[in-house]
DNA sequence: TTCACCTTATGATCGAAATCATATCTGATG
DNA sequence: CATCAGATATGATTTCGATCATAAGGTGAA
């Protein structure tokens, strides 16, 4: 159920909670409880800027943890409000932390996790700097980021729906790409 | 010299580098030998992608690290090239995860140090969400990215720098920006 | 089997930002 | 102090992608 190496820890190091859209599951000053693992919904992460702006600094996804950084700091610096009803896990701190302390190959693979994480993050930044449409998505696609549909596909990568399956014909009729199907492609490999 | 966690390693766990222009730093394959610091110019992360294209991953600047996950596995995936003549701290694999091992204190650093980048670049990414030029602009100002000049700024929220400068003025006379001095400006706290 | 809904896909239009051009200001260098 | 390079700033033009619209293909439910 949880990604490595959260699944290792005991039951008791963490719990399942379920919440509907509009609810709050914390917020900015709140001591910190733990960080979270998104099962299902949609999560948004919103920060009070000094003007009174309300800036959304993350929006987590299905099978994404977040609140990350929290772990070493005592209250939480964003409001995390549910965009869509959410089934997610907590990973309580206090247990994180203990694990992280006495187990070296957990603190390992803790810190593997997140800068992995960092580098999946600089390539989507990189690619989201190509200008033109149609090579952002061969980019993209050569990087293996259609996985699932187009729509997420197109957002994952900043571009409107239409604009990436305009790319993505257009890239087939010059012949750098195979449509393997509705809705799947492959780089050609010459 | 070093940002922490780095800066408690002892003179061993590290040298420095002077590379030229086009000079390779290590190529995909070689094993891993440590990760990197940039003091000055930079460098060119490239994967060599199965249709043969090349894909620029990330571009390392000044004041970074890059090769960060190369700590948890025994060969680089990925070419690093360097794009200007850069100065470089090469801090060496072996040391840093004995350093890791033995001292939680630096584990924890480490981590947090990563966590806290993720968080950063999930930040760029939900900026870089944002359509309107203006509320790109006014969104990147409020969260306190514009520290240097225009043109990095520019070149960080994904916008050409007339759009930028465009954009700044256009906020200003909207009333919603000050503007504190050339290229200095500042959210309206109203 | 029919209906409803969503994804895929493409056409038409429009607008915003990229690009090209130009000018001023600033700081660095000799 | 003079010169030069680069950053700031704005104007003019163009282009590309967002948006709106529409249709076909696929899937699941009644």
């Amino acid at each position: 159920m949880l990604p490595a190496p959260f699944d290792i820890l005991p039951e008791t190091a963490y719990r399942v909670l379920n919440l509907d859209a509009g609810e709050t599951l914390f917020r900015q000053g709140d001591p910190t409880r733990g960080i979270f693992y998104l099962i299902t919904g949609r999560v948004r992460l919103v920060r009070f800027a000094r003007s009174g702006e309300t800036v959304v600094i993350h929006r987590a996804g299905p099978l994404e943890t977040f609140a990350e950084a929290s772990l070493f700091v005592d209250v939480y610096h964003c409001d995390a409000i549910l965009e869509q009803a959410a089934q997610l896990v907590e990973l309580r701190r206090e247990p994180l932390l203990r694990q992280f302390y006495s187990d070296p190959l957990f603190a390992m693979a803790l810190t593997s996790r997140f800068a992995t994480q960092v580098q999946t993050y600089r390539r989507r930044l990189e690619l989201l700097a190509v200008r033109s449409a149609q090579e952002r998505v061969f980019a993209a696609l050569s990087e293996g980021f259609l996985t699932g549909d187009i729509k997420t596909f197109a957002t994952e990568i900043g571009l409107s729906h239409e604009a990436t399956y305009r790319a993505l014909s257009h890239l087939v009729r010059r012949g750098r790409l195979v449509k393997t199907g509705r809705g799947k492609y492959r780089v050609k490999t010459t």
